[in-house]
DNA sequence: CAGCATTTTGCACGCGCGTGCAACGTAGTG
DNA sequence: CACTACGTTGCACGCGCGTGCAAAATGCTG
């Protein structure tokens, strides 16, 4: 941190190669990795250049050399915990492999195409989805113009796209197993009807395990959206219905909340006595004392390290298959599906 | 969408050029607002454009014209949904005006020279901060490098950093005004030790508001972060104090609902009955049956609508001064300081 | 048709940087 | 010392685009 001098432009390669007496090329080397310079030469660079306040100008490196290390992150529901963690996760994650994240955010309904547009118009290296809309239109569009494209949760869509998910189908299971253990015989299913992919295959992966087991599903109450609202809306179809199953299995953790909270409080249940309740996410929000929710964790970190891997190595190698990625799941037990409930 | 003929490179303008019969001059001033083309030439040019699928290069364009409009979003804790709904609505708002949204994640501790690095390395158009890390360091470098800043919801750093915050005195006057007219005369205080400046504030005109009013304020109880689990914190320590105020005031609402949860669960206390609770954001959670919790609401969509038109009408003239913008807040009563508690 | 005002167009340069190529310098070997 | 091999250096070109300037084309008036 020497003394930086103040001038009206922001320098460029070719003031610091006039101060330090050399060309262009070697200040350009210097800040070049791999690049061939001399000890003494880039030692009077770094000097000038540090004297300077020199940065390198990243649009102009990114023109020469054909490649921006932009990576387009398309990005839905970012008010929802496990959606910010994710784009925290694969935003630093990004950024300490000297890659740059580039935000698109879009809405379920938004037109998409305006954000393919501004990939493009960046000329991005990669784009990692997140979305709950059908990524088909993105993924059409990166595959047209060979932007190595990594979907998180997403249908596997098959071709060139990379695709990394929690392990929906383990996570279906073990919801449908900490059920079983926890003596239950006959359950209700709380969904949603703008069901995702990834919610489709816990569903049915769920469904698939209470065959197996032998647990009778006894309807499927749903709810507009994953979300505490469409909880409460499934839950008020499942009271409506006079169904007395053993349990009910959320689709994801938002929905089990909301559903929680109403016949708690509306219908007076007692949960885990009169119904036991599992579900899947394990956000923060399940932990809380009030909810104390059974559920199956996936874990951001995780599946932002691997999307973020998968999408260099395919940067790096455009012609490396990549076969979908499943990203382990844990159950994590708590009091909803407590099998002594109130025998004290 | 007329047939797009694949090549196997990206087409430049150029290219464009040479099948529209015209120079590249044409071309660029067909793809710049405000510039002088002819009817028929900006026909030929887009006509041909639409054959190659010709997209300029933002980055070429950035490099000419000297902006990139390009918006570093410095950003942390993007796990908390109002953080998440702010980075939304900020990423949105700026796509809409044209601007483009680069997102910087940062954590409390982290070193925050790294993203100022990179910030300059891009030469972004300006700077939108909205992290828990004191951001002086941000400030300092943005304004030394004229890069127009504004701060959300923190210091008020003099000189040319542009300051939107919720209205900070008003949302904790508002809290005492809600448990003074619920009857509550003593109160306690839950809150973080390590506090950012708007927590400061409320707390500050809390306080100021309860003398005004003659509120009693019984004790500071304090933990670690703001946070569920800080929030149980501070539950704990007041529990241990044995005092016995009319309500407690929490600075905000995900500390409140961990307090909520232990003085329920664990001292089997009644809210509203025995105590009454009051905090302050308003998140998704605060309104679900559990919690039912009275606060202030702050609105991401209005912080950051200012946020933006502040940033750019400083970009656009970046001697306009601007003073410090206040959003205004609104009381959102619920259950937990319902006056008559368990009287029916 | 001539003469003028007004667009419209193309040329050429610049934005800041990376890199192949050839010239240069240096060290190492016989 | 002569010769070779190799690491350094500088030149010049290209990345894709915007824009001032002067030439050309157009429209309008008399």
């Amino acid at each position: 941190m020497s003394k930086i001098v103040k001038t009206g432009r922001t320098p460029t390669s070719e003031d610091v190669a006039r101060l330090a007496g050399v060309s262009r090329s070697a200040v350009s080397r210097t800040f070049t990795d791999g690049a061939s310079v001399s000890p003494k030469t880039r030692e009077k660079v770094m000097r000038a250049a540090d004297v300077l306040g020199y940065r390198v100008n990243f649009l102009a490196r990114s023109l020469s050399q054909q490649r921006t290390r932009l990576i387009g992150l398309v990005v839905s529901d970012m008010d929802h915990s496990l959606r910010g963690s994710l784009v925290d996760r694969l935003a630093r994650g990004l950024v300490a492999l000297d890659y740059r994240p580039f935000l698109l955010p879009t809405n379920p309904g938004d037109d998409v195409g305006h954000l393919i547009d501004m990939m493009l118009h960046y000329n991005v290296s990669g784009a990692i989805v997140t979305s709950d809309t059908p990524p088909s239109q993105i993924a059409d569009a990166c595959v047209a113009h060979d932007v190595p494209l990594v979907l998180v949760n997403k249908a596997e869509v098959g071709g060139k796209v990379i695709n990394v998910s929690m392990d929906s189908r383990k996570a279906g299971r073990m919801g449908a197993e900490v059920l079983y253990d926890a003596g239950c015989r006959s359950v209700a299913i709380a969904s949603q009807r703008r069901a995702s992919h990834t919610i489709g295959l816990r569903k049915k992966a769920f469904t698939a395990a209470c065959a197996d087991l032998g647990i009778e599903i006894v309807g499927d109450f749903q709810g507009a959206i994953q979300d505490y609202a469409g909880g409460v809306e499934a839950a008020e179809a499942f009271l409506a219905s006079g169904l007395a199953p053993d349990a009910a299995y959320c689709v994801n953790d938002y929905l089990a909340l909301g559903f929680l909270d109403h016949i708690r409080y509306t219908a007076h249940m007692d949960v885990p006595g009169d119904l036991k309740v599992a579900a899947c996410d394990d956000i923060a929000e399940a932990g809380w004392q009030s909810y104390d929710l059974t559920t199956v964790r996936q874990d951001p970190s995780a599946i932002a390290g691997a999307a973020i891997t998968a999408l260099i190595n395919r940067i790096d190698d455009p012609d490396l298959p990549v076969p979908p990625i499943f990203i382990d799941v844990a159950l994590v037990e708590r009091n909803s599906t407590r099998a002594a409930p109130s025998s004290l």
